[in-house]
RNA sequence: GUGAGAAUAGCUCAGCUGGCAGAGCGCAGGAUUGUGGAUCCUGAUGUCGCGGGUUCGAGCCCCGUUUCUCACCCCA
């Protein structure tokens, strides 16, 4: 039988763990900073939840939900975005009773059935937040405020920034018309893709990249001339407040994004550097209506999700670094002889006791090859044991990085490795 | 779902028109017995992705399949 794991799935280790730790490490840190609250929802939830939520036109539902059934026969679905399943427990556990605004962040793997390639797999993981309550075009600004100040806190400095107003089902609908009149004199000249698109979702065809159609997109009416008084004042406050944050974003008339509960702000930040086709590192919006269409509240709400593996690809292309909160000297504690292991695993109780990140050799080798081997390894210290240490109850503790080493006695020893890695009492 | 390319040692890859399975790096051991990434010597390691077919003979040709990569669609 060959091993290997699921298609679209990958193993993650080494250091893309320190680079998501970090991700997610920024994102905890700052969520909390603006008034979040973390929420872990389960993997899967009913299908009914998704194709109800996410709109059954749409592609993730029509073709990319892992959909499977249970023993008792129940349709369920692995999450393929955490907006409907947070809307679903607010709504479960009655959480707007106790708190509004509410606002929750997750982080959490994703599941779509799609081809996989660079920066798009099966599984995927995304961070989020999601605020329900007042439709204050504040909320708005605050939500797109801490989209970019994450970005900016992980170390990105040239991301684009793009915003637009879809407007209410309303306004949307007035100016599907505009839109339908102009293309119709056109529809020749679109793509058979988007020709279809014409009738089943015209908006759509501001995403094709066929030359033509983009021709012709260009000279479209733009939704933002079509808003209605509301929607047009809403989308103006949150530009000023975005504006009065010294938030660098563009208007981008032509964002539409792809689930069907958008209403009004939209936004994405993009990638102009990134060396795939994938450059959404991510993206939200608002969804007023998503929650009473579930049978809660009317209660207008608005999120963003960002997609943890593109954001640490990047990171690692744009030579980012990432902060590593375990990093502290190690130590390899190496044994010369079998007969001295007794007295090495005395130091070694010392070393993982006072909290000192260390190992032992579980191979008695030359000492030359277990230099190489603490080199390689990145270790900081080594601290050497043979028949003469163990003999007179002394420790060798040899600097990796100035090559000094020194003898001392093993009742100095644990002070000695306190003072080193500072983890002494204060 | 559509299209293109790829899969050979732990890693990167070579392998001619079909004729004994290879290199570099890495790994292990050593160069007069406990100390610096060098150098030299020695050694181990393969279901050539998997399954069929053609052939005297297949890593190489043909068919299927799985996975990977890239693009389309769509998205994070």
């Amino acid at each position: 039988m060959k091993l290997n794991s699921p298609r679209g799935t990958a193993d993650i280790y080494g250091e893309d763990i320190k680079y998501r730790d970090f991700i997610t490490g920024c994102a905890r840190k700052l969520f909390h900073t603006f008034g979040y609250n973390e929420i872990i929802t389960p993997a899967f939830e009913h299908t009914e939840l998704f194709s109800r939520g996410i709109g059954e036109g749409t592609d993730i539902v029509q073709k990319e939900m892992y959909t499977f059934r249970d023993r008792k026969g129940r349709s369920l679905t692995l999450r393929p975005e955490g907006t409907a399943p947070v809307v679903r427990a607010i709504l479960e556990k009655n959480l707007l009773s106790q708190k509004v605004p509410l606002k929750l962040f997750y982080i959490g793997n994703m599941f779509r059935y799609e081809r996989p390639q660079k920066g798009r797999m099966r599984e995927f993981w995304q961070v989020g937040v999601e605020s329900s309550g007042p439709d204050n075009p504040l909320m708005d600004a605050e939500v797109i405020w801490l989209l970019n100040l994450f970005f900016n806190n992980l170390g990105f400095r040239d991301l684009n920034l793009l915003v637009n107003s879809m407007g209410c089902p309303d306004c949307r609908m007035d100016y599907v018309v505009y839109l339908k009149e102009y293309l119709k004199g056109n529809l020749p000249g679109l793509c058979a893709e988007c020709r279809s698109r014409y009738e089943k979702n015209p908006l759509r065809i501001f995403d094709c990249k066929v030359p033509e159609c983009k021709k012709i997109m260009e000279d479209a009416p733009k939704i933002g001339g079509y808003l209605c008084g509301t929607c047009r004042e809403h989308f103006l406050k949150v530009q000023g407040y975005l504006n009065e944050l010294g938030i660098d974003y563009r208007i981008k008339h032509n964002l539409v994004r792809g689930f069907d509960y958008y209403t009004r702000t939209v936004f994405e930040v993009v990638s102009g550097k990134l060396e795939s086709a994938q450059n959404a590192l991510g993206g939200g919006g608002r969804y007023d209506n998503l929650i009473s269409q579930f049978g809660g509240p009317d209660t207008p709400a608005i999120g963003f999700a960002v997609g943890i593996d593109r954001t640490a690809m990047l990171m690692k292309q744009s030579g980012i670094g990432y902060k590593d909160p375990l990093k502290g000297p190690r130590f390899y504690m190496v044994s010369l002889d079998e007969g001295s292991y007794d007295y090495a695993l005395k130091i070694l109780r010392v070393l993982r006791e006072t909290g000192a990140a260390s190992d032992i050799n579980y191979t008695v080798r030359s000492i030359k090859t277990e230099l190489k081997n603490a080199l390689r390894n990145g270790y900081d210290y080594m601290i050497i044991i043979g028949e003469n240490e163990a003999a007179d109850r002394t420790v060798t503790l040899k600097s990796l990085d100035t090559h000094k080493q020194s003898i001392m006695k093993f009742e100095d020893f644990n002070d000695e490795i306190l003072k080193i890695t500072g983890n002494g009492r204060s």
